[in-house]
This record gives C-alpha cells, sequence and structure tokens, in this order.
DNA sequence: GTCTATATACTGATAGAC
DNA sequence: GTCTATCAGTATATAGAC
C-alpha cells in the first residue's frame, strides 16, 4: 500500500497552500524549496505537483487569491455599511476604508507580505495581473478621496497620491504590529484614523 | 597569464558590491547566485572569494554601509541646518527629516529595497545589528516629534507610532516614485511634507 | 494519492595552476 | 588576481511502482 493511511486528497491541496504561504512569508519564495513544502505537510516533493504545475504557479495563486480575497471583503463591508439608511461623508467612509484595510491585513500578515515581498519573483505576465489587482483597490480609495474633494471635506493636491501615501502608512501597521503588544489593535487603528484624517482635511 | 589584461584589484571589489546591490534588489539574495555575480563584472565565480567571505556576509556589509550612511548623511544634513542663526521649530525639523528621508533613499533606491526587503536572509547576529541601526534613524524621527509635544505645536497620542507610521509614508515613495514621471520630485515631497505637517498638527 | 528513484541542472565554496 | 576544475549538496520536476 503505497498511499499512506489516512492520507486525504482534499485536504492536501489546502494544507500545501497553508505551508506555502507560511514559509515563503518567513524564508522568501527563492529561499524555500519544493521538498521544505512537502515536509511541511508530511509528503514527499513529488507528490505536491498532483496539485500544483509548478512553483511558479503555486506562487501567483497565492498572490491573487490574496487580492482577490481583498477586494471581495472590500466590497462586502462597502454593502454592509451602505445598509444603514443615513448617506456616509467621504470622511467617514475613508474612516471606514482606514479602518477595514488594518483589520483584514493584520488577519493575513503571511498573504501581505508575500503579495508585496515577492512581485519581482512573478512572471511578466502573472505579475501583471497582480498589478491590476492592486489597483483596482488603490483605486476604491481614490475614489472616496476624489468624493472629499468634491464635497469640499478634503484639501489634496493629487488624490492619487494621497491614495498611495495613506495606503503606505496604514501598510506600515502590518510590518510590526503585534497582537498584545504595547498598544492594542483598537488604539493602533484610532490612532492612524487620526492621523488619516487630519492629513486630508483643510 | 591567467591575469585578465586590465584587470585591477582595486576596483573590482567596489564593482562586486554594486552589481551584487543591483542584482539583490532586482530578483531577492535567494534567487541570486555568485555565478551571476561573478558574469555581471566579468570574472569567474571564483575570483568573488577574494574580496568577500560568503553571500551571507556580503549581503550583511551591503546593508550596514547603506544604513550607516544613512545616519551620517542625517548628522552631516542636521550640521548643516544648525549653522542658522535663528533655532528651528519643531515642526521645521519635520519637514527637515521628510525632505530628507524622501531625497536620501529616492537616490538609493536599490539599497533601500535591500534594506527593507532582505531583513528575513540575515543571520539572527547580522540581523540584531541592521535592526539596531534601524531603531537608531527611528530614534532620530521620535525625538523631532517629543520636541514637538513639549512645545506644543505637535498632538500626537504615541509619539513612537507616530514616528513609525511618518516613516511607512515617507517609504511608500520609494516603491513607485520614478523621475520623470508624472509628478516632479520636488511637487511629491512638498504634498508628502504637507500631509505630514497636518497629521500631527492639532 | 503517495511513494521511491532519478534526470538534469545549478548551488556556494575551495584547490591549485599561472 | 584571476583562471579552470571540481566537490558535495541541493534544486525543480518527472517516471513508474504500488
Amino acid at each position: 500500500m503505497a498511499r499512506k493511511p489516512g492520507s486525504r486528497a482534499e485536504i492536501t491541496g489546502p494544507r500545501l497552500r497553508d505551508a506555502a504561504l507560511i514559509l515563503f512569508a518567513r524564508h522568501g519564495f527563492a529561499a524555500v524549496s519544493m521538498r521544505q513544502i512537502a515536509a511541511e505537510i508530511g509528503v514527499q516533493a513529488g507528490a505536491l505537483y498532483l496539485y500544483i504545475d509548478d512553483k511558479q504557479s503555486l506562487l501567483f495563486d497565492l498572490m491573487r487569491d490574496h487580492m482577490e480575497a481583498l477586494l471581495t471583503a472590500w466590497q462586502d463591508s462597502l454593502a454592509k455599511a451602505g445598509q444603514g439608511a443615513n448617506p456616509q461623508t467621504a470622511l467617514d467612509r475613508l474612516e471606514h476604508f482606514a479602518r477595514f484595510h488594518i483589520r483584514f491585513h493584520a488577519a493575513r500578515r503571511d498573504a501581505v507580505f508575500i503579495s508585496y515581498m515577492e512581485l519581482r519573483n512573478l512572471t511578466p505576465d502573472n505579475f501583471a495581473v497582480i498589478e491590476g489587482l492592486r489597483r483596482q483597490y488603490e483605486t476604491e480609495l481614490e475614489t472616496i478621496l476624489r468624493a472629499g474633494q468634491a464635497e469640499g471635506s478634503m484639501v489634496l493636491p493629487d488624490s492619487k497620491l494621497a491614495a498611495l501615501a495613506i495606503i503606505a502608512m496604514l501598510n506600515g501597521v502590518n510590518t510590526w504590529f503585534r497582537e498584545g503588544g504595547r498598544l492594542s489593535r483598537d488604539r493602533v487603528e484610532d490612532i492612524h484614523v487620526d492621523m488619516v484624517r487630519k492629513a486630508v482635511t483643510p
């Protein structure tokens, strides 16, 4: 009996992706071998190729899944916020975005890390796809900033640049925040929301 | 004659570091082979080991040199600004820091990239050294922010967190700014300075 | 579905000729 | 100072047994 007792195909695939995500985030895509991933989930290296085409498409799938989950979660969050009867101001929507961004990314640190750090390990075609998804997300914020300018509640010399700067600031949280540290997640969120609001108001 | 005509030891060492910096930034430390670096500067792989101990210490040296250059340049910039007779407000010093940060980093994109991205490829000992230098730099900004609070010109719930958030925002410039793009470097600088000032003022 | 075994190529680093 | 040659180890990916 070659098949290991208790082996189950329907869970090996997801476990492979989970293990790869963690290992890529920790050591980097190029530094992780297929053998390491296989060892992590208790199979031989050859068995991985039942679930993936090659190492490159494994990385690409992880990044695409993350970006699509991000965009979907944002749309869901928007829809939920829109259910209330009262219309939101652009500043409220900016705060909503900032809190969503910090929370979503804090819950998926490994995927975030990979999606920003391993872009250069994608083939040009795969890079273009991920880059497109990232732009889509940036545009969501930019739309809010433009609305704020139209309202007059925000003053921004360049809404595209402001969007990038705000996302960069919010992403910073991901590089150093640890649950259980000096500041609670809520406190970190509040402080960032405050700085972001002030940065865009007259 | 084994030695290549025109070979000069005094320039091969620096050329090795320059080539490694570019290749590591472009493809990642783990993805770059010693042979690639050697090919880039026109020598054989074995010859590299006349100038470095091993691949790890090559990475470490690049990162340490960058961080030390950053700290030295900041001290120089501070000294130059201090030569004027009039004392600077904390907000002026914050603006000075922001402009210095953007300019210094824009001029050394590859070194910056490596120093943030390849931390996980350092041995624990080497990591601790680089981390210490990075903290030193963060403390420079934090000192300015504390002075602003003492003056009353700034309102910050947490100066350490504010320092990290500001640096994160300023670092964002490095990931997308290209000379000759839609916005000039001065314009990008001005917009960031404006947002940073507003983010910390009451 | 997973195993073992293997093909082919490349890795970092060293030894010794010149 | 740089070369060639090489070592021992590892890489991705595949073939075929069970």
